[in-house]
DNA sequence: AAACTATATCGTAATATTGCAATATATAAA
DNA sequence: TTTATATATTGCAATATTACGATATAGTTT
């Protein structure tokens, strides 16, 4: 065992797994950030911006991009990463939505 | 190596990771999508729901709490089990907030 | 008390993640 | 073409996660 049975689960509750795994590491959350701030997306700051070494940013990098949530584009000699908005809209609905419910519920149960 | 530098990041991002994370499997959401839907928290339900043994869904119920996600109270012989509203709206303040502020910059860099 | 029910914990195997040094690749500048 | 710069990949070690059978715990019922 060990792996996820995502094949049990619909493709939803798989999609906003991935996206939610994709931002559950401080770095990618901070990459995220950073990537918000700054308006020109020049990344190979990001590396600078992180306590982390190269090939580990990189790596965080990928996952974030894997997942949807960032996109990247050849500049040249650097990469240009910036926030791919459909996924983070995607993750902001569902959580509006589940507030919304919540907010009619009013449910305190525990 | 393997375990994560939270040390290096602030409380902020280890909380919004935190959270992710602990949404970053498909049965974990699909036990809150099922705290939604039902009006009753009677939880017991939940290891009829999930294609997963008791034991692994005692353990992902473990990991919501832990992260804050869910909350849950002993009732008689059985345990309740519901959405803690706080940290889901917590998430949907940090969405909002993104998406408000990619409205404002409309960044096609990529 | 004994049997039943509901949930948690332990132990363990399989797999995934995190992190970095070393190295590869690819463009830019000299 | 050589050198420098920017990023990615490989390989590996440490740690974490996922999953479940077996077992423990705690309340309920008989």
């Amino acid at each position: 065992m060990g792996a996820t049975k995502t094949e049990h689960f619909t493709d939803y509750q798989n999609h906003i797994a991935t996206l939610s795994k994709a931002l559950g590491h401080p770095a990618r959350v901070a990459i995220i950030e950073y990537l918000m701030k700054v308006d020109t997306c020049i990344c190979g700051d990001i590396v600078n911006e992180l306590p982390l070494a190269q090939p580990t940013v990189s790596k965080h990098l990928k996952e974030l991009k894997n997942a949807g949530l960032i996109k990247g584009s050849i500049e040249g000699n650097s990469i240009c990463y910036c926030i791919d908005e459909k996924s983070l809209t995607k993750l902001q609905d569902y959580f509006a939505n589940i507030s919304d419910s919540l907010e009619k519920k009013k449910n305190n149960c525990c």
